[in-house]
DNA sequence: GCGGGTTTGTTACAGTGTATCACCGCCAGC
DNA sequence: GCTGGCGGTGATACACTGTAACAAACCCGC
């Protein structure tokens, strides 16, 4: 499982990230664009779950504008390849953290106090889930587990930083 | 475990709804106002995730416009009374369609051909889950969890009817 | 009747996401 | 070299989702 390590050192370091994804691109036979890549920064960029207009807006400079459009284009290709999530309570995106092994499903934990979002995996929940679809009868095809609380640095100190 | 008995008779009776839904606002002191009975009703009076501007559309009529802010609402009202469930995937609202146990979690269970939103809960799945917050120091106050597949019903028929 | 709280109506607006068309760059094939 | 196709990007417009702010109506206890 991942660990929180601090506040600003949540993720994996932003060049591992980038690197993985050269090659998880390269080995696909698709493109990591500029754009790509710069939305990929982006939303690594900060620890929190980012919004599609507020990565547009950081990327924007005066003289170069980048569409929302655009950052949703990139954000959909980043989530095909399992390079970012999407978090649907917050309607927001983040980094993808690790290596998900096929079909295992994820588990975000989005900490209200300081906007963190990790990522759990289990293998415990998983089965149980499984077992209660079967019974029901009902075959999955994705699934969406978001806990919303506080995480284990912010309980400690009492609040956001 | 709540179990489809047909593609139009999924939820409990509407007027089983309604009643403990007046009965929950008596029992609380709060109104269960015409235009909340309207949007409970609306919501209620499809087998699927219904929008607030589809329930609005729904709920107005020349001469008598609802407009959307009043569905929210009513909606939010709905959902504070446990009465309603909103859906963050779909962006849709939902009939609850069983008391639940005080801090129960419920999973969702979206049938991608019908569109049909079954509830279920299970212990397996939420002891997991909490053994797995525990093991991450994090603290929950909310949890969503929602399940896009296909059910029994639209499997057996190899689509939707 | 009056004051105060709650509910609803209305307008305006912010935020989220998609459709459509045009343009560019690249590359295979002639 | 030229051309035609294809994927990616830019740009505009639009639909959908949700909230803020204020006014009017309603209800209830005094």
């Amino acid at each position: 499982m991942h660990r929180h390590d601090g506040h600003d050192a949540c993720w994996t370091d932003a060049g591992d990230m980038l690197a993985r994804a050269e090659a998880t691109c390269r080995e696909r036979g698709l493109q990591f664009t500029p754009l790509r890549r710069e939305v990929l920064e982006a939303v690594a960029g900060s620890g929190k779950a980012q919004g599609a207009y507020d990565i547009a807006e950081r990327l924007s400079a005066p003289g170069k504008r980048v569409a929302p459009v655009s950052v949703y284009r990139a954000l959909d290709f980043l989530m095909e390849q399992g390079l970012v999530h999407r978090i649907a309570s917050r309607n927001a995106f983040i980094p993808c953290a690790h290596e998900h092994a096929p079909g295992e499903g994820v588990i975000f934990l989005i900490c209200r106090s300081c906007g963190a979002v990790d990522e759990a995996s289990s293998a415990d929940v998983e089965g149980g889930l499984g077992r209660t679809l079967e019974r029901a009868g009902f075959t999955p095809t994705r699934s969406i587990l978001e806990v919303e609380g506080d995480c284990g640095l912010c309980r400690g100190q009492g609040g956001a930083p």
